[in-house]
RNA sequence: GCCGAAGUGGCGGAAUUGGUAGACGCGCUGGACUCAAAAUCCAGUGGGGCUCACACCUCGUGCCGGUUCGAGUCCGGCCUUCGGUACCA
């Protein structure tokens, strides 16, 4: 009987829905577990495979934790904000908000078809005024601690977009991440978050959390965290001085020449009247440079002199000023010490304009006249150093450090390359910021009780490069709060990460209308137990998901110190070698399958094509396997339902009256328990679901097993392992037994019985000089001498001990032999 | 360039702490069922050698070398692929 998969899979999608399964009694955080995958981004395009990956897999998980017995609660919602609705309004000549709702509606039945555990009353989207009201709430109270500011900083900006980047999203080629044209760099005045004054404690809490160590590495490179010495360089013939940071002061006496990033302010005051239109042309350069080009390795070096000298403040040594684009202004101060003998990147422009190049630091076998052919940049003894001569340099950055504080030149300082959060975006498709701009009181928060500023639906959001709002003179136009002067709305939206940093506590109760989330709620459900979703979101979501929880933790709606305690990834799943994606045409739609084999034969496919964090190509292979399984334990329920329809319940199985057979399905039941729940618990389903795989192959001989309770002993658990990967085909198995209730709806556990797996015999290999030569059945823990002796005599073996000379035995209980002959 | 991960049959992939390499699945081959096909079921399936056959031998986890009684697993060097990152002073 072919398994009705749509038919079935309907009805129990309706069972849990009436009955309330999915259901997440929020009161109860006893045993709680917050399962939490990545919300999705309804873009235009459809669910995908890609978010089926994510989903499927994941629901998985946490429905083994509902059998546990854990109160699980799964929201699903909606990324709704950002630019691909916006783009293809542009495009189109739909609303995105049109456009965004209908996609949602489309997509929230594909949500409901994958067979997952969506408490939908917990459904949120942040394009409702009702949620981004809270972002300009968590503007305002960021305002009021001075976290929020705004600043004129060189930003990205796409042109195709017509909108900043942020830095990291930025590709490495120098392109756009969403759109990879070319991104160059404008001046504009933006907000910012202050997440750099999170830098330490986002560090240092890493370590509490149960996350990839690849992921926190990461986040550790990306706060980019330095000890170091900030000294000031004094100028000749001014007053001004030249401040900068190195984290090797053991290398000062080596000094050759002090490099300003061109947009440094104090490059127009020390430039001397002759280089004067050489350092304006080089500005002029620098400025068309994107930041990628300018970090780029590759690249040759560029700069140019300013004409005008620094003091070396520990000699006192004269040392010229240049500018080179090099010298990052976001970075430290935006000024180096160059030292060529011991920095790659100084070495290399000393060489290109012939700067001096002072060895201070010997490497060892070296003598101090060798020329260096690279900069040495490790440790060594440090020389021409005045009265820190001869001390090894490790000890010598201390000593330098020490002397630098004691005369006041310097003070030791931790640097961060973290940079603040740039958050205003000039587009039409986002959460506006709640400013008003007035002539007389400068910037005014909009009060609390005016919030929240509404995005108006009538705008004209073509790019122009200014803010489309800008062109809304309704939405514009407002008098100050303060002085009531016609004043203006600040024509900004918010990047949409601020929407995915706090959605996880709206989900807890997203009809709250007085608060930004319930905080009672907040109190017992968070942190979120586990959270899946993806690698790429590694150093932004989910470091700003971090920032945004501390800092609410800080103004008292919070109690944790983590957004999420344990993070997953599963791997990209990519289509002819390249990641899925609408431009490129390669995305595979999973309707068509679910519609074809069903949601349970799609969803354990996922699973079964290879280790969750790895991914993998797409390809649809192999998905008549898993088809054929499915519908072979439907068939197995079916037929073996009438000889075990008497039985309800069984305690326990005596496994001594078993016979040979009966207790090797036994033992092979109990075996498969074990690793399919430890399997899923650690989320290596591949492995989880050929291992249920390998127990149906066995139970082919079931049917001649004349043992009414074991049948049902075995069905009963083969339907609960089944429950997590499969679980409409579960369900409906666990009815054909003869159950009352719904696995899900009373969860239930079955535990592997420890007596069941133990082997009494097992397979011994015997080896000769190490190589394999046969493999005998022995009894479990049986008698060395006895065992060793049955080796010898078996004629596999003892043909290569023949006229040989035994030295060594090695012997592994239950395992090997290795007999080492001469 | 640097950092990280990986490289296993025709394919996707298995393999506690070093202890039978290739679980499970796809594909393929043969058989059963059928008028026939599909579906399903049964058997076989890393390469080579040898054999009527069972068996047996031998090579084999990117390449070269090492440690070990024994290496897919550990160590050193190289090659390739995929991620991350971009002069961080």
């Amino acid at each position: 009987m072919k398994y009705p998969a749509q038919e079935i899979e309907l009805k129990w999608q309706k069972f849990w829905e009436e009955n309330k399964v999915s259901k997440t009694d929020l009161s109860e955080p006893e045993k709680k577990h917050y399962g939490l995958v990545m919300f999705i981004y309804p873009s235009g395009a459809k669910l995908h495979c890609g978010h089926w990956y994510n989903y499927a897999p994941a629901d998985t998980f946490f429905r083994l934790k509902k059998l546990q017995g854990y109160n699980i609660f799964e929201p699903m919602g909606y990324d709704a904000f950002g630019l691909p609705a916006e783009n293809f309004a542009i495009k189109t000549g739909i609303h995105p908000q049109d456009s965004t709702i209908k996609n949602i509606e489309e997509i929230r039945e594909q949500l409901r078809r994958i067979g997952t555990l969506y408490d939908w009353d917990h459904e949120l989207m942040t394009c409702d005024p009702k949620y981004y009201k809270w972002n300009q709430w968590l503007f305002l109270k960021l305002y009021e601690k001075g976290l929020a500011y705004r600043q004129n900083a060189p930003v990205n900006w796409c042109e195709s977009c017509q909108t900043v980047l942020a830095n990291e999203q930025v590709q490495s080629d120098g392109t756009c991440e969403r759109c990879h044209n070319f991104v160059i760099k404008k001046n504009l005045t933006q907000w910012f978050f202050k997440i750099t004054q999170y830098a330490e404690e986002l560090l240092s809490d890493l370590e509490k959390i149960d996350w990839p160590e690849k992921t926190k590495l990461m986040q550790r490179n990306w706060i980019g965290k330095s000890y170091g010495v900030e000294l000031k360089f004094r100028i000749v013939d001014s007053d001004e001085y030249i401040p900068v940071f190195t984290t090797r002061p053991d290398t000062l006496f080596g000094v050759t020449y002090v490099v300003l990033a061109p947009e440094h302010p104090l490059v127009e005051k020390l430039t001397t009247v002759e280089n004067r239109q050489s350092v304006l042309n080089y500005i002029e350069k620098v400025k068309h440079e994107t930041e990628i080009e300018r970090l780029s390795t590759v690249k040759e070096k560029t700069g140019v002199p300013l004409g005008s000298f620094a003091i070396n403040p520990v000699n006192n040594e004269q040392v010229p000023i240049w500018i080179a684009d090099y010298v990052l202004f976001t970075y430290g101060t935006g000024a180096v010490m160059a030292v060529p003998g011991h920095d790659e990147r100084d070495f290399e422009f000393a060489k290109k304009f012939n700067l001096p190049i002072q060895k201070v630091i010997l490497e060892k076998g070296t003598k101090p006249g060798d020329e260096l052919q690279k900069a040495f940049v490790d440790i060594g003894e440090m020389i021409n150093s005045g009265q820190f001569t001869g001390l090894n340099s490790d000890i010598g950055i201390e000593k330098i450090s020490d002397y630098l504080e004691a005369e006041k030149i310097g003070v030791r300082k931790v640097n961060y390359r973290l940079r603040d959060w740039l958050i205003s975006r000039q587009r039409y498709w986002g959460t506006p910021i709640p400013i008003i701009h007035c002539e007389k009181c400068g910037e005014v928060p909009v009060p609390e009780k005016d919030l929240p500023v509404i995005l108006p639906y009538d705008v004209d959001f073509k790019p122009t490069g200014e803010s489309p709002l800008t062109r809304n003179e309704k939405f514009m136009n407002i008098n100050c709060p303060k002085c009531n002067s016609p004043s203006r709305r600040d024509p900004d939206t918010m990047d949409t990460f601020v929407d995915s940093s706090w959605y996880h506590l709206r989900f807890l109760n997203p009809h709250i209308d007085d608060a930004m989330f319930d905080t009672q709620l907040a109190k017992k459900w968070m942190p979120v137990d586990t959270y899946i979703g993806g690698a790429e979101h590694a150093t932004m979501h989910l470091l700003y998901a971090r920032f945004i929880h501390k800092f609410l933790r800080d103004i008292g709606m919070l109690d944790c110190d983590e957004p999420y305690q344990k993070l997953r990834h599963q791997g990209t799943i990519t289509n002819q070698g390249a990641k899925m994606s609408k431009s490129r045409g390669n995305v595979v739609n999973p309707d068509e399958f679910v519609e074809k084999y069903g949601a349970d034969v799609f969803r354990m496919y996922l699973m079964f094509m290879g280790p969750y964090e790895t991914g993998g190509d797409w390809s649809d292979k192999g998905i008549v396997g898993v088809n054929r399984f499915v519908n072979r334990v439907y068939e197995l329920f079916n037929t073996l339902s009438a000889k075990v329809r008497s039985i309800q319940y069984i305690d326990n199985i005596d496994i001594d009256n078993l016979t040979i057979t009966e207790k090797s399905i036994y033992r092979k039941t109990n075996q498969t328990l074990k690793k399919v729940v430890e399997d899923i618990e650690e989320l290596r389903f591949n492995t989880a679901v050929a291992a249920l795989m390998g127990l149906l192959n066995e139970l082919s001989v079931l049917n001649k097993v004349e043992n009414p309770k074991l049948t049902f002993y075995v069905l009963e658990r083969f339907a609960f392992m089944l429950s997590p990967l499969a679980p409409h085909l579960a369900e409906e198995c666990w009815q054909i037994l003869g159950k009352r209730k719904s696995i899900f709806e009373e969860p239930v556990w079955f535990t592997y019985e420890k007596k069941a797996i133990v082997e009494d015999k097992v397979t011994l290999v015997v080896q000769v000089n190490g190589k394999l030569r046969a493999a005998i059945e022995v009894d479990i823990d049986g008698d060395e001498e006895l065992i060793k002796q049955n080796a010898k005599q078996d004629p596999r073996v003892a043909k290569f001990l023949e006229s040989k000379q035994i030295i060594k035995e090695i012997y592994v209980k239950n395992k090997i032999l290795n007999i080492v002959v001469k």
